[in-house]
DNA sequence: CGTTGACACCTAGTAACACTAGGCATAGGG
DNA sequence: CCCTATGCCTAGTGTTACTAGGTGTCAACG
């Protein structure tokens, strides 16, 4: 996968994951990796600033946990955040769409 | 259209415009638009810069030509310009079917 | 004949963003 | 006791699409 691939694609993909349910940062991860069939295998550095940026936009909220003596962020998706959801999913179809009808035309 | 959305995939868009054969880079602009049913409508600031790092990265190559008085310059595809095409047209499958599988299992 | 618009090219600077490379802390197994 | 997994964080970097300008030709319109 390539560097810049996802750019721009992040927020959706961090939404759509965090939509079922509440989830903290690390599970994020590791729930990514296992949605997408291994393709995206992203590093922390990726993940926290995006959740931190998703929150102060208003698309999530935290709020501390602890387990097993380890403390978690826990990140559940707000009304906006759902909204958000929505609106960059219909985005994204439209964006792959007319990605497919491009190569489609390419000898 | 997200400002971010094309990141990472724009390379892929130009070279898919060019692979047909030889063309100017208002075409591509041109012709980007039309066959993305009107979705990508890109600014020349992005395409020509872009045509020009590809131009060094190998995969396009481009003389100058004069049309009724106007010059313009044409690219073509390169040998490594072609095989890059089919990478990265790969890479987008892997990254597009990847995208959906994550937005299946939101809620 | 001056202006407007389409055609056709260019580039310096900006903002955004994913990632690198570090750091800190706890728990459990070898 | 160290290593791995879990779990969080951030300053800095590189890439990239885009903004906002610029140059020049040609045809059409008033």
């Amino acid at each position: 996968m390539r560097r810049e691939a996802l750019k721009g694609h992040l927020d959706l993909l961090l939404l759509a994951v965090v939509a079922p349910g509440p989830t903290h940062g690390y599970a994020v991860i590791e729930e990514l990796r296992r949605a997408s069939g291994y393709v995206f295998d992203l590093p922390e550095g990726t993940i926290y600033p995006a959740l931190h940026r998703l929150e102060r936009a208003g698309f999530l909220a935290s709020e501390w946990s602890t387990n097993e003596g380890r403390r978690r962020r826990v990140y559940s998706l707000t009304d906006r955040g759902r909204e958000a959801l929505d609106a960059q999913r219909q985005e994204w179809q439209a964006f792959a769409g007319a990605m497919q009808l491009v190569l489609r035309g390419a000898t």
